[in-house]
DNA sequence: TATTGTTATACTCTATAACTATA
DNA sequence: TATAGTTATAGAGTATAACAATA
């Protein structure tokens, strides 16, 4: 339980992360796309639209960026704006049909250029990693949740 | 071994990093640094210095960031750039006092900050993640080597 | 000629906070 | 009052390419 049996896993996680970025980043390039740009395209595929709000909880994209990244998006024709027919104070991101249309070009195809990455690890493997790493997702979500509400226990 | 069963791992991998990061930014975030600071004080601390080309190979930022990142260090008073004595094109990037006292400071503290998360998985749990992760990362670097490289076998 | 690090450019992202318009 | 999104500002990282000094 010492930190002797956690720095290696810790560096473990980030360093497979980080080659997985660079993978995965290397081959987002060639869409034109930046990482950010290509995060909120995939999360608006193939629904009705998204608030401001959401996108940001979905992408952890802070909302004054998110405002210059569909900004982008729109300035490409791949992404619009439309006043949310709910509350006054809210604007949907929609992707255009030109947006789902690269969408659909690039997105299975990314998945299809990382999957065989993933499949040297076999089934139960994968199977187990999924699993310790929604552990360690939630270990890491309540840890930060403790951080950010200090001294409630006061 | 279709995609349908990579796709929860590659999202699990990404959502679980993501929330590493952000509990571990906020944390380093204290210390005044940004995370490539953060990084480049790490990956210097406790060592003789490095040149520009190692930190730009153990850290993946490059070389025209870096000058900017050791800059910013230097200017803090926490690094200082020398001249190489054994090949007069480089320059070695060391902590000063003031930097190696920041960094024990502040590296351990991190890591037992970070532990307790990791310590919510059962040791065998955490020798296997440990050694998925492993496995995978040796994928995607290969994978990256080849996307790199293309079609040497044309 | 190739490599190391710097410089220059232009862009993108980030954090923060003040601001507007709605609720 | 609180919330959604915008704007403004200042800083920091990024990609790219041209450049000087050295190998």
């Amino acid at each position: 339980m010492s930190k002797c049996l956690v720095i290696p896993v810790l560096r473990e996680l980030v360093r497979c992360y980080q080659a997985f970025e660079r993978l995965s980043v290397s081959h987002i390039r060639e869409t034109g796309l930046t990482a950010p740009q290509f995060d909120i395209l995939v999360t608006l595929g193939n629904t009705d639209g998204m608030t401001f709000k959401e996108l940001g909880q979905r992408t952890l994209i802070t909302k004054g960026t998110l405002t210059g990244v569909v900004d982008r998006l729109e300035a490409r024709g791949l992404a619009r704006r439309e006043a949310s027919a709910k509350d006054g104070r809210s604007t949907v991101v929609r992707l255009t049909p030109e947006g789902e249309s690269l969408f659909s070009r690039v997105f299975e195809p990314h998945l299809a250029f990382l999957a065989p990455a993933f499949e040297t690890l076999p089934d139960a493997a994968r199977t187990d990693l999924e699993r310790h790493l929604r552990t360690l997702r939630g270990s890491f979500e309540t840890r930060l949740a403790a951080f950010e509400t200090p001294a409630e226990a006061a």
